[in-house]
DNA sequence: TCGATTTGCTGAATCGTTTCTTCAAGGAGA
DNA sequence: TCTCCTTGAAGAAACGATTCAGCAAATCGA
């Protein structure tokens, strides 16, 4: 059985396609008599009546179509989260989300966005998998997008990115809350906005609780698990080692309880520890269970849709700002008043 | 400035807009001369030309498009490799992908179901984020489907799962090949398909190396860190202690290890390990290293379109079975010849 | 040379909507 | 009674492709 076209629907009721079209659409200011409304109505609903939205797009040149174009959708556990913050926000607005993974590569990006832009998307989503600068591509400028997890150096489009500094400021604030003063940071050496966002606010909040900035407390190394165990155990040689650490992220944090156990220090009770990213395999299985800040990325996918949506529905408003995410802080088990 | 249109094309070329489509789709038996085909294909290249998708699909049916509805695309790593998959393979065949999640629930998945097929996909990937047995929406039935990383338990269509049997199997096999004759098992205690394959696979491999099953040697908890340490902490506590123990997961390794540090025990030179899943976060990340058993979602989710694609072009075929996509052992530093 | 076939191309129908224009009927006002 | 609005609805023209049937001109066989 073939699916009921519009025709179908009119002939059902006695009247013509326009009407039910006009019907069907709740079109404002049209003028149809209840008892025909109601007619075609039902018809509809007897023939289990949708309307094809092929036909509906060409006409209205609209899809309710929106594309994703990630540059690695995989290997990241945090993509999965801007995805379905992603989707289930065009769901809800009754949008369907392409989505294209370019790899990073610069042709394979420009391809897919010419064939999004073929495919008359109503916009674009140009996200990225950890926070950075981009460039974005030129083609861009003919369809209204928003970047999701970067900072675009060209055009001027709308962002969303993690408040890293807010959450850096809130672990350092919780760390102090509980006693500290000597509170060391184990940093990326490699220059990212993330890296930057979290030393500045780790300056600022100790700035604030009047506590002067000791410069060998900062200590650079990779983010991966061995670097959060050089750093640490570089903070311990110390002469006066901190009483708390706060980590880049969850990874160098789980390197930082390494080193700790090697020197037998307990945490929580002879080092506080502080991460970043809440990972899930790591901040909550690591024992004791890790304190940590949490990357907003569900919130910066869903905000990012709604964002684009009013690009698409209201007029452009070249208002194109940033929006800085919120990262809350997840209370588990490593941290604790300093010793003695 | 507008797309160009095919009219466009076909008056700059001095022709009718018939001759310029038979030209540019190459249609099979098409008389043209070939002065005719290069003046449409200047003049489609001097004017840029690309031909609109959904004029294109209203006529011929085909959208070029399919769905990928999946139960939950961010809460794990895993997702994302089948995804991606899924896209590349699409991507190469020309086809674009829309992605919903319905989080599991029933409702939301017909909804999403009905969505796609109104917006006339040509082909549906079902996939779950966890091998197990489905029941496929019957609205299914319209359209070509795979089901993907699952067993369907209603209707006929092909579906790919991970030969998790076969996984085991390179497991056990390697502990042999090390030399261990006391392998334990620790086990998932819920009734997964997962868990039935690698219980089938362990018994099978140690059956056809001559060593008799020992019960005990079996140990099933929770498939998490506490779950691991608590198996492990089992089967150290037998009269005989195994000198190796394979996982069901790298999640009960990590507890394994655990267990293993309170004890004294040194991998891989008091006891070795092996897991399951090369989990990114943890199988690198431990000390040492975890040899362990991937998961080959990347290869799953490619399998599933290019199925998929054969089913959409091709006739029926009905042959609708299942595929097993082997899982490779990943060799790390976590075995070692068993103790004295 | 003449009909028959092949070649090369065109026009028009079609896909299923939306939307603009038109139009008949009915009621109101003069 | 005649004209002028208003109301309710229908018809037809887009949207931009594909594809089928048809039609001149060229070629061919005898």
């Amino acid at each position: 059985m073939q699916k009921p076209r519009i025709k179908d629907v009119a002939a059902r009721a006695g009247v013509g396609v326009s009407t039910v079209s006009v019907v069907l659409n709740n079109v404002e200011g049209a003028r149809v008599s209840p008892e025909t409304r109601e007619r075609i109505l039902s018809a509809a609903r007897a023939l289990g009546y949708t309307s094809n939205p092929i036909a509906r797009s060409l006409r209205t040149r609209r899809t309710q179509t929106i594309g994703f174009v990630g540059d690695d959708i995989a290997t990241t556990p945090f993509a999965g989260r801007m995805i379905q913050g992603a989707q289930d926000a065009a769901w809800q607005a009754g949008y369907l989300l392409f989505l294209v993974n370019t790899g990073g590569e610069h042709a394979l990006e420009r391809h897919a966005v010419r064939a999004l832009l073929d495919r008359r998307v109503d916009g674009v989503i140009y996200a990225t998998m950890y926070h950075r600068h981009v460039e974005i591509p030129e083609m861009l400028g003919d369809v209204s997008t928003v970047v999701l997890d970067a900072c675009p150096t060209n055009g001027s489009v709308p962002y969303v990115v993690p408040d890293e500094r807010g959450g850096a400021a809130a672990a350092v604030g919780e760390l102090l809350r509980a006693g500290h003063r000597r509170i060391g940071f184990a940093t990326e050496s490699l220059e990212v906005p993330a890296a930057s966002g979290r030393l500045a606010g780790y300056h600022e909040t100790l700035a604030a609780a009047r506590i002067p900035a000791d410069p060998e407390l900062v200590v650079a190394e990779h983010g991966d698990t061995t670097g959060g165990y050089r750093a640490a155990t570089r903070l311990f040689d110390l002469g006066e080692r901190p009483t708390a650490i706060f980590c880049y992220n969850d990874r160098m944090a789980m390197g930082c309880y390494r080193a700790a156990a090697e020197r037998g220090l307990r945490i929580p009770y002879d080092l506080s520890v502080v991460g970043y990213d809440d990972q899930d395999l790591i901040a909550p299985e690591l024992s004791p269970a890790l304190t940590t800040v949490a990357l907003p990325h569900y919130e910066m996918g869903t905000w990012a849709v709604r964002r684009l949506l009013e690009l698409i529905r209201d007029d452009p408003e070249q208002s194109a700002q940033g929006h800085l995410m919120p990262c809350p802080l997840v209370r588990r088990d490593s941290v604790g008043p300093p010793p003695r």
